[in-house]
DNA sequence: GCCTTATATTGACAGAGGTCGATATAGTCG
DNA sequence: CGACTATATCGACCTCTGTCAATATAAGGC
């Protein structure tokens, strides 16, 4: 089995204390804002939920493109974006790809909006 | 005291379950993202930090240039992004404008991306 | 090796969005 | 009313990004 896990680029855990606690540095305020942005978009935020409802959070691209109704290099193109930011995990194996839902990553963009 | 607070745009509270529930149908998944659009601009994150940090979570708008670094019509611009998608409540009094964190509008964001 | 299938990359295009200077609007005070 | 200040809007510019068709890459089967 070929396992390919990329690091994340982005490492959301490691950042700062919640947006509403103290005045964000200029710098955290880019990497949050980054992880956000790949977060932004209908899209993504679908194929996230997709992932996330399948069979051990985790899906074969052969099946996320037909629910999306986007073309596969459309498709692709947001898969990589989930994977760099670090809220997607990619496993080839054979043929295909899977695609899993990185543990923690979203609970730790969500732990940063909170106030409490 | 003249007060204009804004309906929000989008009501992130009644949108909902769990990004990672289930699939996230094309509608929600559309509004989510249009508020996570709003939040995904490190100026934004700032203005919000700033705001919460604030006495009252209450912050003059003529004191929100400076710290950014950036003009008055891109600060304005930005508050308007935020007011209008519901994170940011805009008081007049007198001649300054206030701009509030509308109780409960991240978190209720933060909870459609955890995962519990 | 060749063919087929799955996925990624490239290049192009259109539309969205962040920024600014200039200007308009609104409110306060003489 | 008129001058001054605070804020919003407008118009322009440029960059970023979502999308697709075409192509490249990679893996498996014959």
């Amino acid at each position: 089995m070929t396992t390919t896990t990329l690091l994340p680029v982005v490492d959301v855990t490691a950042c700062c204390s919640p947006l509403t606690r103290q005045t964000l540095p200029a710098e955290n305020a880019e990497d949050l804002a980054r992880s956000l942005k790949a977060l932004a978009d209908p899209t993504r935020l679908r194929l996230i939920s997709i992932v996330a409802a399948s069979e051990g959070q985790e899906a074969c691209a052969c099946d996320l493109t037909a629910p999306v109704g986007l073309s596969q290099p459309t498709v692709s193109h947001h898969l990589k974006v989930l994977t760099d930011a670090g809220f997607l995990s990619r496993t080839q194996r054979g043929t295909w790809a899977y695609f899993a839902l990185v543990p923690g990553a979203l609970d730790s963009v969500a732990r940063l909006l909170v106030s409490a």
